[in-house]
DNA sequence: GGCTACTTTTGACACGGTAAAAAGAAGTGA
DNA sequence: TCACTTCTTTTTACCGTGTCAAAAGTAGCC
């Protein structure tokens, strides 16, 4: 099932001196193979890889990968936080506003901050996050369809 | 103390349609002194405003506001939610990555979506969200200090 | 193989926010 | 001005996301 994800959890795990567990391998698999995942939803995948495993594991893990750089952490307004692989290309995210599906939009400049302000109000500037808000098209058929349904 | 704030509040809620209220009047003129504050900062605004309060009313208006349009939510990732008056002019938000203050940023188009990625994924893009992360200056004093302090 | 430091398990808890029903006020019309 | 209706507030309980802490277990290294 995972047979076509190129990744190697255990190579990737060593090489940021993380110790090779099987929590967190099966927590790196399951990115792979579906980004832009909750904790929750990572949660339910290690328990179908894994016979035993707990919330708290999932949660420490997940630290781990983004303390170490392998994993992102990002937090659409409104939804709980989500975890990506893809990381260090600084790239941007579209939110559906209706069901929260994510996608991936790449960044032009490829760096951060990718924008800057003409302004920053004292602060030092260090990165530009930028979320697209829209309508995913699962959505956009499902609307179609109700002002189908209701005449 | 709020004299010099030239909000109309009662104005303001009628003019959305909102009934005249207490408590509504009291966050608005809280949010009018202090922008980007959070659902507890602006309950204990009330409370001091207002003879009797609760938490949840607070969060019932802020809730109308937005809904509303008179008032606008952001959600800064690993903060609760925020809340502004300045409304319509799809400006950005600058945050302390170390004590999470907020500014305005001034949005350059000055309308949503002010940025256009090349592909969407399918989606029909509604807005682009911007958010700055950096170090603000009181932060940026204490590191000073910091470093003069630790030989 | 055995040691040690790091992980996982388990259970409790904190925080931000919502749900629902009863009591109370704002607006409207006579 | 009074009463009526609808919208707000109060009160209490609850939910989801995430963290803390101590005991048990295991990966990596000698």
């Amino acid at each position: 099932m995972t047979e076509t994800e190129i990744v190697d959890a255990a190579a990737m795990l060593r090489a940021a001196g993380l110790r090779v567990t099987d929590t967190r391998v099966a927590v790196v698999e399951t990115l792979a193979d579906m980004p832009h995942s909750g904790a929750d939803t990572i949660v339910a995948s290690v328990a179908r890889r894994l016979s035993t495993t707990s919330r708290q594991a999932v949660y420490n893990v997940l630290n781990d990968l983004a303390a170490a750089g392998l994993a992102r952490r990002i937090e659409p307004a409104g939804q709980p936080g989500l975890y990506e692989l893809r990381v260090g290309d600084n790239h941007h995210h579209i939110v559906c506003q209706r069901c929260g599906a994510v996608a991936d939009i790449d960044c032009v400049t490829g760096h951060a901050p990718c924008l800057t302000p003409s302004q920053t109000s004292g602060f030092d500037l260090l990165e530009a996050e930028v979320t697209f808000w829209g309508v995913c098209s699962d959505c956009k058929a499902l609307t179609a369809d109700a002002v189908v349904a209701v005449p």
